[in-house]
DNA sequence: TTTT
DNA sequence: TTTT
């Protein structure tokens, strides 16, 4: 019956850079991975251990954010918990995803605590080989391609834009 | 560097009746498994899907409470994203677990509207048969015998509590 | 420097009935006050505590859910912290409120568990006499009553509604 | 009946120094005040809003943190909601209290993304003038006076602690 | 593998 | 000012 409470908010850091793409109907997704690290006792002595969650992050925002979030970058997500499943083999696969409603940015290899658009002009030099595209991706008919716009009439993928994604960083 | 932020809170339903075990080391462990609803557009239509996930509580809370954890029951969970790892057939694997801080029960199946320990009687008497045992179980050395305390000199698995665990529901 | 985390999520329960009202410029906002209990030790026993809190809805979803929205009712609520500032005789003065994003009705008084519309068609036979309007409410031009929409070209307070308020609860 | 779900996590900056503080009963509490930003739109231009709450944390935790805990540091906060309650001039008083569990220094001012500890020896040079004291001080028996343990046989104000307080930072 |  |  209906939808439930379902909140998550973590702080982390990227262990890759970003990858944006875009869906066949157009939309942009941005995948991340994010290392959050935890204190436990092992013995008499803290140890850290590190957790590592899938985020995912949909529309014009990851847009906005892709070029800052880097590997190493600290970021704060909130958003909800869900489940991606796929069939890989005739098998079928799932795994839990962070479905994020915001990102902010911490600092580390991002301009989180500096100017964002200053003095980062050599960010983006470096190709985005997309390598990490091998593993387990989950999207169904996810591109790199960023779509020509004409062919989406409704322009919602990278047009321009609806509230939710104009927020500045 | 330190502890990272991580905070998680969904209301669904138990999938199936929690099952309570111990670690070799004689600690209790709950483990549930937790469907949450969310709503979506499909055209111009609401259509409802439900996303699992897998809870663990840990400690004497999850002693207390596990006569009330049966399928159906509906929860609300707070706690902290973990990633569990196990190797099997020499393979790495890892699954996204809710640890849980807290858990309050929220009716339908449950006490959690009437007096619990109320009209209940009979709950138990279903016997457990623990047939949740297959499937991705990823605990290690964990048992549904409950170790006789005389053998856990620190006695923390079921002895006389810590302050945590003696919330009432 | 751009928008913080900022996520509460509670469960508790009405202390009165909802009070659904329109600002001048015809956003609709649901105020609510909802008792949240924990329980503290006092000495070797448990007691309880309740702290009460503002939670604030505002638009269409609102509308829906008001006639839910009962003394008694238990909600768990999701969204964000906001300070209320006014001025009061030259003073000023504030207060923090929940700024909901999302409600879900849990039962107790309310339709939470049953089918909602089905079964309750005397709840609104209570005449709902506005007497809550005392005290420190603190909305700048807010009414009861509610505009006639013609008033509103752009429509947005009670209108064709957009993608969230439509939610189905 | 029974404790109800209560979390809480926002992310901003320090309005002014921490003020570490020990009640008659020897517990420590750290008091903050942090200013969360939100951006909204105002016509077609996005501006900038701070919201400014109270935060506290008991126990050694704060202790450790408080040198660190310096105007326009940056942090997260997790805990549930609180309501302070007490009496002025015969009139009752409340108000919203962030009482948090975990806080993460996250840089600024503060030595979250370098090494705590290190380069920050001037730091606590500029004395603490405690005129923070003045205004809606609401905690009962509070001094900033740190008491000799020996007055608490229990030792737990600022003793040799127990499992969260020492968690590293 | 799934709840209402 | 308060809910169960």
């Amino acid at each position: 019956m209906a939808a439930d409470i379902n909140s998550v908010t973590i702080v982390g850091r990227l262990t890759r850079d970003a990858e944006l793409k875009y869906t066949n109907s157009g939309s942009a997704v941005t995948g991340m991975s994010i290392a959050v690290n935890r204190t436990r006792k092992d013995g008499d002595q803290w140890v850290e251990e590190a957790n590592f969650f899938d985020v995912s992050l949909w529309g014009r925002r990851g847009e906005s954010l892709n070029q800052y979030l880097q590997k190493g970058t600290r970021i704060a997500v909130t958003g909800e918990l869900r489940q991606d499943r796929w069939e890989q083999d005739g098998q079928k696969r799932s795994r839990v995803v962070i479905h994020a409603n915001n990102i902010q940015l911490l600092g580390g290899n991002s301009p989180g605590q500096g100017t964002p658009g200053q003095g980062f002009s050599g960010n983006n030099q470096r190709p985005n080989q997309g390598y990490q595209n091998s593993g387990n991706n989950s999207y169904n008919n996810v591109s790199n391609n960023k779509p020509s716009y004409e062919n989406y009439p409704s322009g919602n993928a990278g047009g321009s834009g609806n509230f939710e994604d104009d927020i500045p960083f």
